[in-house]
DNA sequence: AAGTGGTCTAGACCACCAT
DNA sequence: TGGTGGTCTAGACCACTTA
């Protein structure tokens, strides 16, 4: 039984289930939030037990690409859900309840990579990439400035229109539109100090202390999808980190 | 069979293993890097399969509460560990590899917890509790000022002397000596500007950016168990936020 | 009622480690 | 060699959802 998934080394059995979904899940076999087959059908497929496929589909849940759901189904992780557009949202305010952010599209320009942002969006110095800067508010105040930095080979018909008309999140946009899951995040934060024009923009004095945040985004494999710096005002909000936290249930 | 275990609710019987488990890990059953008693055994006391045994262990590994070695056993997290070690240590050079911090102690002083921090703790107002004030240095240069608040109940004989006596991390101390295992760490950030004495001590200019931690260290069941408050100077090095990496293995 | 995932079991065999 | 955790299987039954 085993000869029938092959996976050159003497791995087991349920990683090459795992790897063989997680290649149909990253070539969008199934599109976000439809229902992969059946735990029956997936092990008959495979010609492995139900356990089996029962592991492999226990670390893609851990690793949040499918989401499982009792007496329906095992489905295709959507940005769309509330608990999962939270989850890449670590602004809350210093006192009071988490907010959905309002953005607002201030600038969204072509341009090159430099090559900082080619290493690490790991494409040549020069590559073409759209350059976005929005503003995000909570409550109406201005807490957030963010520069994006995507390649225009991943997002290839990608216009402001398309990307301001979005009735979603921008994660759910890269998803639906391009089939791009934004799986997790590697974020870097320092310190620094409010420029002039960043000043005027998040509504602080010149000199004021601002969160900065480099947060690379990837899908499968850790493909790196978008490069987001954020500038943060952080008098009234702060950002969290809650480690361990998704394991304790 | 499922009668000797008793959870009162129908929760599955692998949650009543690991809770009782649980329960017998912070109770300190067995010491931190000792072994837990075979999964046949454990198997055998509680009248349930291997299998349900295997998968309460597998949540209790997920919560990083024990560690699996295959052919030697399973055993309770240590912070002796290099990669234990690193786990709550978020500061990493700008450029350049992972380095362990060396830790001065400025001041050890008893006090009396404030409202706030009461309420962080989960403790009475006015409770006993120690101050701890830590440079942290990073190749030589001070890099993080960090205060420590700990209840004197939590740590009933700890003196300066026992704390700056550590022949380990501190973490590792709460756990040897005191039974404390710190199991996850909540964190908020803020960007804030350095006073006078904290320049002076971090070396930088007074109004300089500097990166503010509040963490809470909590151990079995949440209990809080540490207060700490970091001031960092991110000219040379950053804070960094992985999510979703602990499950990509 | 039929189909789905969730739990639990029992047993076989493998990979690794200590001795 | 004996003990440990790791993998894989097959099947029974439960809980939940949808129609």
């Amino acid at each position: 039984m085993n000869q029938a998934l092959e996976l050159g080394a003497v791995a087991p059995l349920y990683k090459a289930v795992k790897q063989l979904l997680t290649q149909e899940l990253a070539a969008g076999e199934w599109r976000p939030g439809e229902a992969l087959p059946s735990e029956a059908k997936l092990a008959e497929r495979f010609g492995v037990s139900i356990g089996t496929v029962r592991k492999a589909i226990d670390e893609l849940v851990a690793e949040r690409m499918v989401v499982r759901h009792q007496g329906r189904g095992t489905f295709v992780a959507s940005h769309n859900t509330s608990r999962q557009l939270f989850h890449f949202f670590h602004i809350v305010p210093h006192a009071g309840d988490r907010q959905h952010p309002r953005t607002e599209t201030l600038a969204f320009r072509r341009g090159r990579a430099e090559s900082g942002e080619a290493a690490r969006l790991r494409v040549a110095t020069g590559e073409p990439v759209f350059r976005i800067r929005n503003l995000l508010r909570l409550e109406g105040r201005a807490v957030a400035l963010d520069d994006l930095v995507l390649t225009q080979a991943q997002f290839p018909d990608l216009t402001e229109k398309i990307f301001t008309g979005r009735a979603n999140t921008i994660y759910h946009l890269y998803q639906t539109r391009y089939g791009i899951n934004v799986l997790r995040t590697s974020e870097r934060l320092r310190a620094t100090l409010a420029g002039a024009d960043v000043a005027k923009l998040l509504g602080v004095r010149k000199g004021a202390p601002l969160l900065e945040i480099n947060r690379v985004a990837l899908t499968y494999h850790d493909v790196p999808v978008e490069l987001r710096r954020s500038l943060v005002n952080t008098e009234q909000h702060e950002y969290f980190s809650d480690l361990g936290k998704d394991e304790a249930r």
